[in-house]
DNA sequence: ATAGTAGTTTAGAATGCTTCCAAAATTCTT
DNA sequence: AAGAATTTTGGAAGCATTCTAAACTACTAT
């Protein structure tokens, strides 16, 4: 049961966390706060997102989904994918780690850091940092023959 | 100077080795077998190879590119690159090596396995196969200030 | 050589994700 | 409560890629 000040004191989290991230937390961006940033990890994209806004009941431009996500992006609440598909991915798992992907469906799993270990890295070019590191294996269905 | 009898030479060799992947070797596939299977290891897209074909005299439609593309990566030929940007890209370099990225210009450079140990690796979820395995270095140019 | 057939190329239309736009609405400040 | 700045909106625009169906080309068998 989640009573009216449960979902109020839940708001109220989301609101101060996006305050705190400096996003001005309109209607929308709280909406999709709560969609995201409850702890669970996962991988969305804007239209499955916009999908779920819709079946919440509330109404938000496809264009605003998009808005948000960058949004939350570049301020450090979520996390771009840039190594899947052909449609941007965002990550709420903020922490280090790497992915699986199922080629036939786009689907991923996390793959924990404690699970690979980079032991030699190569030298970065000089005048360059490294912004991200990005494991990717794909994965093919077994063959049952 | 390249005679007449390099050339005819040199477009033998790529009409053998078409024939040997199983692809017909046609003229537009012979042309940019010739820009392409030289050798050289580069990172090309669809529009610039199309820019290509332009610029050797030769005409050629944009979607022939395409298909060339993916017939030559069906064929083994190239690999296609599912790392980077909004484009894709096709690798001429067909031994195991990872990337590095200019997140800035979307320029790529070739990390040698050598320069990589992946010593430990995630287990393979159950029913699954390792199709590929990338690893992208995303890199910034350093701020010089 | 020739005809038949299977595979290719072609130009342009279509697709689909994402961004752009300029006006309306909302949020924060004073 | 008014003003200034930021956001949202719906639809249009953009862009890389794929699709389409007709014309063409390459191989195969005669």
């Amino acid at each position: 049961m989640t009573s009216t000040r449960d979902i109020k004191a839940k708001e109220h989290r989301i609101i101060t966390c996006l305050e705190d991230s400096g996003v001005r937390p309109t209607r929308q961006r709280v909406l999709i706060g709560r969609l995201l940033l409850d702890g669970r990890k996962r991988h969305v994209g804007a239209e499955q997102l916009y999908e779920e806004v819709q079946t919440s009941g509330q109404h938000m431009a496809l264009a605003t989904v998009y808005n948000c996500l960058h949004k939350f992006a570049d301020a450090g609440l979520l996390r771009q994918v840039k190594n899947v598909g052909d449609t941007v991915l965002f990550d709420t798992n903020l922490s280090e780690h790497y992915h699986f992907v199922d080629i036939e469906t786009g689907a991923m799993v996390d793959i924990s850091p404690a699970d690979v270990t980079l032991q030699k890295m190569p030298k970065i070019p000089d005048g360059f940092e490294a912004e991200s590191i990005e494991l990717t294996v794909r994965l093919r269905r077994k063959t049952t023959s």
